[in-house]
DNA sequence: TGATGGGCTGAACATTCGTATGGTGACCGA
DNA sequence: TCGGTCACCATACGAATGTTCAGCCCATCA
């Protein structure tokens, strides 16, 4: 999952995983078949890890609890890596994963706001805007000279995230729990 | 650079592109040498072109001219997906052009407010925000159900991203011009 | 009219990749 | 102890790719 992120599906060669792995390339292709099947597991493994994380840390309204937060961000990071180049290879599982992103964000919009707005292309800019973060995680922690995915950079970023976006399109508890939950992190170092 | 563009440099083959010119390979080779050469030809190429349209629309004030608009929409769609492939794929040049326009951001935030905000987190969140609309082209045009690089997907997307972002953070100057260009492009259909 | 030179082509080459195959040894139940 | 299954490896093969190269076409010009 590292090597198809870093370098995408195409530029990474069965062998390059094998060493990586430190196994013969023999064994990848007795395991996962094709490159293609190998890809659809990262797929599925990612879109099940996503799945637990946002039952546990959303519905089970655990968004500000400091064990959760760190082992979000202790686990999350290569799977997030590995989504960010999903989205942009083409990846079915990730275009999936996309839409539903979208379609859930555009209820909760809708329910805070009866009003005529185009909620469908609100929640897809803000869905295409979180995402990207994502995406260009490389060109965020360059910029910032501070990894996004070490405590630090993500608490400045989660930080400027809710400074730029407006309350109100983030649901107003969701914000609240998220803010109380950087402030928690950053007060600990 | 639509193929580089679809597909990533990696997946993109010498013989695609000739064929996608209705040349020969050989062809290809005699003109750019090889293909590391022909992508940095189309980074530059890119560049420039981005170059001198910020000058002629923010520098020289044409945000709102109809103009300058549909010049725009008419010209910088295959750009702008190149672009969104460059920063992923790890192009120097498309980084550095990150780079640039974080630094232009944050010049922005920074004359706007004096406080002693995180303006370097602020501007480059807001940077990655933006490209990663553009990163996600595929994605949003298929959640909008129109082509986010047609007029009316554009609008759409240009206003919701209005819509969600504070105002103060996109500079009142700027964010009153690209209100008005919309209305304008709106009005006309 | 004949020579010249650059744009352009098609074939060829070495390399790399995904994949298929045969084989080895450890482990396990009968 | 025996037979078989499973994880694993080394090798090989066909296809595809970046790149090289010898030569063709044709406009230009003396």
């Amino acid at each position: 999952m590292a090597l198809f992120a870093e370098q995408g599906v195409k530029a990474t060669t069965i062998r390059g995983i094998a060493e990586a792995a430190k196994v013969s390339p023999g064994l990848v292709q007795h395991h996962f078949g094709t490159k293609e099947a190998l890809r659809q597991a990262c797929d599925e493994y990612v879109l099940s890890y996503l799945r637990e994380q946002v039952t546990v840390g959303v519905t089970d309204h655990n968004l500000d609890k400091p064990e959760f937060i760190e082992n979000v961000h202790r686990t999350a990071p290569p799977l997030m890596k590995y989504l960010g180049r999903a989205l942009v290879d083409g990846s079915p599982a990730a275009a999936a994963m996309f839409d539903e992103l979208v379609s859930m964000t555009e209820e909760h919009l809708a329910d805070d706001d009866r009003s005529e707005a185009d909620h469908r292309a609100r929640a897809t800019v803000l869905t295409a805007m979180k995402l990207g973060i994502t995406v260009l995680h490389e060109h965020v922690s360059r910029a910032l000279g501070t990894d996004l995915y070490a405590p630090q950079g993500a608490v400045r970023v989660g930080k400027a995230q809710l400074d730029l976006i407006r309350p109100e399109f983030l649901g107003r508890e969701l914000f609240d729990q998220a803010r109380t939950g950087l402030e928690k992190v950053e007060g600990q170092r």
